[in-house]
Parts: structure tokens; C-alpha cells; sequence
DNA sequence: GGCTAGAACTTACTCCCAGTAAGTTACGTC
DNA sequence: GACGTAACTTACTGGGAGTAAGTTCTAGCC
């Protein structure tokens, strides 16, 4: 009685079957959270039983984290690729901060899942986690040795701190912009982190 | 049996055993995080039975947020003195940080407890999160406030940012530090963190 | 076409933990 | 001593993560 209509739900290579389980789970770790999302809801949701998706990611952190990462990849992607195009430190600044909070504007159900990485703060799965922010306070960290001038030789706690700073200062604005009714556009926060940094960095103490 | 040596576990009045309990919660949630600690873990620890802890605080989030309104009323007030008892609007940028990681020093297990507030991204625990964290924001804007220039009325909008912005940096330096191995002190960390920040406040734009 | 190996997939569980209903015991008060 | 109430317990339900063991489809060979 599957002939007429609805397709038969045929069997699919695993690949294809990866892909469209993490689509899933995207989606509805996007709207429901880590915590509200069960497994079962993924398995029903893609038409396949609870103990596919284990044999695929071996747990629900596994399979949370595959959807952290390809969404950080992205993020990361885009905010080095608009950071590289500037063509002055100052410039880069701006135009990383924008493109940050572009991104999470046109990607809010993949915003939600990052957030939720603070879910992991316990089990294995936290040092991936950290892998890939790493990544993110890498790039920062080579953003200010850019800004910071040459004269000027920063040791590397004070790099750190700078760049955890930022990237602390960066997550925090895009979590209270997508919980503000009406936030500033990402123009207007770009610009406004940019100001309150860009000093700062410039004429870090020469002491 | 009981009579020898151990103390029978008498009853107690229900302050009391709420002290007891609450005390027990943040110990543990410290060492364990919000996941790794069951309530029955919690309720063996006080020598006392789950539903007796249900009675008091309603529920998990109820104990986890117990926990969380202490510690923070703690660090909030710590803080908030620190920037009341400094001379100039620049030493108060500075005295507040100081007493924020400080304070983080000399309690590292509430702070494993304050970090976890992640945890509570879902639920009607989140209010009651936000509202603590709405208190410290508050008190960042009023000194970011007195930083920018009388002249410059700077709009809500941009305040808003600023404050975020700080509170953001400012967490994230402190999971920083206590994932690192040997951190740098908190003078230092207090110190950067302000040369980053007090020429953007400072000589904020004025167009 | 028929046969077989192995990948794709399912049924039917276990265990753990948050939360609860209903009952029991100690203690202050008259 | 008896009564009322607050402190406390036993013994459960429900739901979700994770798993053992089995079943069906399909690609590739003859």
C-alpha cells in the first residue's frame, strides 16, 4: 500500500544518508536545542530508526558536534575570507565583525546550535569544541599583531587576552541580537565594536 | 545501631536543611558540572531523600539556579564595590575587572557553577539566568557612562553594545583562565583588558 | 535468471535519571 | 498523653539515551 504515492522510502548509500541526517538534525537542534531534541525526534523526522543514527555518529553529542562543526567551518570561512579582503588593518577589523554578524543573521537556526556549545562544557566532546574555537582565536590573534604596531612588541599573554576578549565580546553581542526585539543592524554593531577597539588596539601601552 | 558514633541525622528546621542542601548542590555541581550531578547524588551527599529536595527547590533547574543567584549576587556585589570605591572613572574600569577575576580566583567551584549557566539556555530557568546577568550589564552601562565624554550623547543602541560587549569579554577571559595552565595574574589581565578599552570609551566617535 | 555477501536498516529491549503519589515519623503545643 | 503539622521516606512512573540481535534490500558474480 506504499505504490501510489509517497515515495517507497527506499534504501539509500550511507553518504546520502549521512548528509540528510545531519540536515535534520540541524534543523531541529536549530529550533528545539540541544536539551529539547531527542533522538528519536531525528530518527522519526527523517524516516529511519534511532539506532541508524547511532551506528552513523555514535552518540548525540557525536551528532551534535558534526552539525557544530560544519556550521563553525562555515562561519570561520566567511569571516577569514572577508578579513583577507580588507585592505587595511583598520578595514579588516570592520569588515570581520560585519561579517560575523551577517552571517548569524542569515543563518539563525545555525546560530542556535552554536550557542548550545556551552551544552558540551562537559564529556569528550568539549576539547573539539575547543579545537574549533581555537581556530577563531587564531584568526583574531593574527588580526591584532596586524593592529598592533611593529614597534610595539606585545607578549603573548597580551595578545591572548586581546583576542579573548574579542571573541568573548563578539558571541555575546550576536546571543543579545537575536534575543533583542529590534537589535541594531550589523553594520551599526560592526562599526560600534570597531570604534570602542580600534584605539585601543592601535596605541596599545608601550610600557 | 545507630548509636554508638555517628549523629543520628536528626531533623532540622527547614532553613536549616535548606542551607544543608544548598551547600551540598554547590559543591557538587562545582566539582561535576549541571549534567554529571543527579539529584539522587545530591540528596545521598546531605543524607537526605530526593523528594525532600524537590519539596525545597522545586526542581533541578530550581537547585541549579539557587546555586547560581548566590554565587552571582556575591560576585555582582564584589564588583559593584570595587567600581563605587574607586577615585576616577578610569581606575573604576580597572578596579572592576580586577575584582571580577580575582573574586573568580578565590572561588574557582563557583565558577565552574556561573559557567555552566550555558547549560540553561532552554527553559523558564533562562529568565531568571538573564536576569542576574540584565543586573551586571546595568552596571557596566552606568560606568561606561560615566567613561564617554558629556558631550558625546551617545545613543542606547551604542551603550548597549559597549556593555555587552565588556560583560562578554570579561566571561570569556575567566573560562580562559581557568582552562589555561598557568594564566596570567589578575592585575595583568585586568590591566590589558582596560588599555584595550579606556581609549575606545574614551575618545568615543562622535559623529 | 538465481545465489550470496555484506551493507542498510529495524524491533525490542535495558538502564538511568528527573519527577511524583501516598504514606510515615518526629516534634512542638495544649 | 494526645493532636496537628512539618519533616521526611518508600516505591513508584515516564521518558530518553544507548544497545543486542536479528531482518531485508541490493550489488555483483556465475
Amino acid at each position: 500500500m506504499t505504490s501510489t504515492t509517497a515515495a517507497p522510502k527506499r534504501r539509500r548509500d550511507r553518504a546520502a544518508r549521512e548528509r540528510e541526517i545531519l540536515e535534520a538534525a540541524e534543523r531541529i537542534f536549530g529550533e528545539r536545542g540541544y536539551q529539547g531534541t531527542s533522538m528519536d525526534d531525528v530518527a522519526a523526522q527523517v524516516g529511519v530508526s534511532k539506532p541508524l543514527i547511532y551506528q552513523y555518529y555514535g552518540s548525540k553529542d557525536g551528532l551534535f558536534l558534526a552539525c557544530l562543526a560544519r556550521l563553525r567551518g562555515q562561519l570561520l570561512d566567511t569571516v577569514a575570507d572577508a578579513v583577507m579582503a580588507a585592505a587595511s588593518a583598520e578595514d579588516a577589523l570592520y569588515a570581520g565583525f560585519l561579517a560575523w554578524f551577517r552571517f548569524l543573521d542569515e543563518h539563525p537556526q545555525a546560530w542556535s546550535v552554536l550557542v548550545d556549545e556551552g551544552m558540551l562544557s562537559a564529556g569528550p566532546a568539549a576539547e573539539a569544541t575547543d579545537e574549533v574555537r581555537a581556530a577563531f582565536i587564531e584568526l583574531i590573534a593574527t588580526m591584532v599583531r596586524m593592529n598592533v604596531p611593529a614597534d610595539r612588541a606585545a607578549d603573548d599573554d597580551e595578545i591572548q587576552i586581546v583576542a579573548q576578549s574579542i571573541s568573548g565580546a563578539t558571541e555575546r553581542l550576536a546571543i543579545w541580537r537575536t534575543r533583542s526585539a529590534n537589535p541594531p543592524p550589523p553594520e551599526k554593531v560592526a562599526r560600534t565594536l570597531q570604534d570602542l577597539l580600534w584605539q585601543g588596539l592601535h596605541t596599545f601601552k608601550t610600557s
